[in-house]
DNA sequence: CTCCAGGAGATAT
DNA sequence: ATATCTCCTGGA
């Protein structure tokens, strides 16, 4: 058995398969400290729903991509861990933008109302390192198109068809945003075929839209909050709360407080507001929490999702 | 089989 | 301003 290995090296070098599968990811690293995940948070921020970028490989462990890499997170023996293919450049930089492990984070997280708030405050408690991701704005916008009246793996199912038929492959069965200039080249019936719905012609005329105003959307994120806003809503599919889910998500607009099922449910029973209507549920939102209501926002909805403010 | 999901748009009051 | 209906699809 030894000596047909050897033969074996000696005639034919290590085998393709094997080369490629030890090469391919770099070792883990931890993620700095002083900004710690817990068991809930690392995973809430990746598949929580502010993201389609990660899928679950395992417990506790995720991979995904930032930009064109590839990356693979865990939960492992009471710390957040990440690691990326060897051939990543940068990939430390690039972990630090994506998740805003700057200082910035935790004063943001101080100027919340969690003083006065008990509801935010054990929330917050509950999911320590929670944060919102800096994803680009294009693709982020085509994923909440689509998600309208969808459940989050719906959502990630959807859209990755798309990007699996259109995108460009980037290894590991993982495929990217094929961009909207791409977009606006597929007619409303290929995209019914790939099960969009009545989604199909809002992505088929927000292509066309931004296809038409050179600039237009990447003007978006150095407008003021509610321009920015206002000029999202011009888009065919795109009302005030996917018009958030954007500003927020898509271009880290920490002020904008989109109301989903979720934290309107979180709004009516916790916070009392039942009866009251979306606009001033908005104004209670920007009243109470402040400037950063969509940080709030976030330690909300997941609290509210996951069933860990009743124990 | 019916109902509704992490909505938006159109129409009617 | 508020209420209701429709739009696709998939899962309960």
């Amino acid at each position: 058995m030894e000596a047909r290995c050897l033969l074996r090296r000696v005639l034919f070098g290590p085998t393709r398969n094997k080369l490629k599968k030890e090469s391919f990811w770099d070792s883990w690293c931890p993620f700095k400290s002083g900004n710690h995940f817990n068991d809930l948070s690392l995973g809430e921020t990746l598949v929580g729903g502010q993201s389609f970028d990660w899928h679950t490989v395992g417990s506790l462990h995720w991979r995904g991509k930032i930009g064109r890499n590839i990356f693979e997170c865990r939960w492992r023996e009471g710390r957040a861990e990440w690691r990326c293919d060897q051939k990543t450049v940068r990939p430390k930089e690039l972990i630090e933008e994506y998740f805003c492990l700057g200082e910035a984070y935790e004063s943001s997280l101080d100027q919340l109302p969690w003083r006065s708030d008990p509801v935010l405050r054990r929330s917050i408690d509950k999911l320590k390192g929670l944060r919102i991701l800096r994803q680009p704005m294009d693709q982020t916008l085509f994923f909440f198109i689509l998600s309208s009246a969808k459940s989050i793996p719906q959502i990630q199912s959807v859209g990755e068809a798309v990007f699996q038929r259109f995108g460009e492959d980037l290894g590991e069965g993982i495929y990217s945003f094929p961009g909207w200039d791409r977009l606006s080249e597929i007619p409303e019936a290929d995209l019914r075929l790939i099960k969009l719905g009545y989604r199909a012609k809002y992505v088929f005329q927000t292509a066309q839209f931004i296809k038409s105003r050179s600039g237009w959307l990447e003007s978006i994120p150095h407008r003021k909050y509610t321009d920015a806003k206002k000029e999202l809503m011009k888009l065919p599919g795109v009302g005030g709360k996917i018009a958030d889910c954007v500003l927020l998500f898509g271009g880290h607009f920490l002020e904008a407080f989109p109301i989903d099922t979720w934290i309107e449910k979180s709004l009516d029973n916790r916070y009392l507001l039942h009866g009251w209507s979306t606009t001033q549920k908005t104004h209670f939102a920007r009243i109470h929490f402040g400037k950063l209501a969509g940080l709030a926002q976030q330690f909300l909805f997941s609290a509210e999702r996951l069933g860990i403010l009743d124990e």
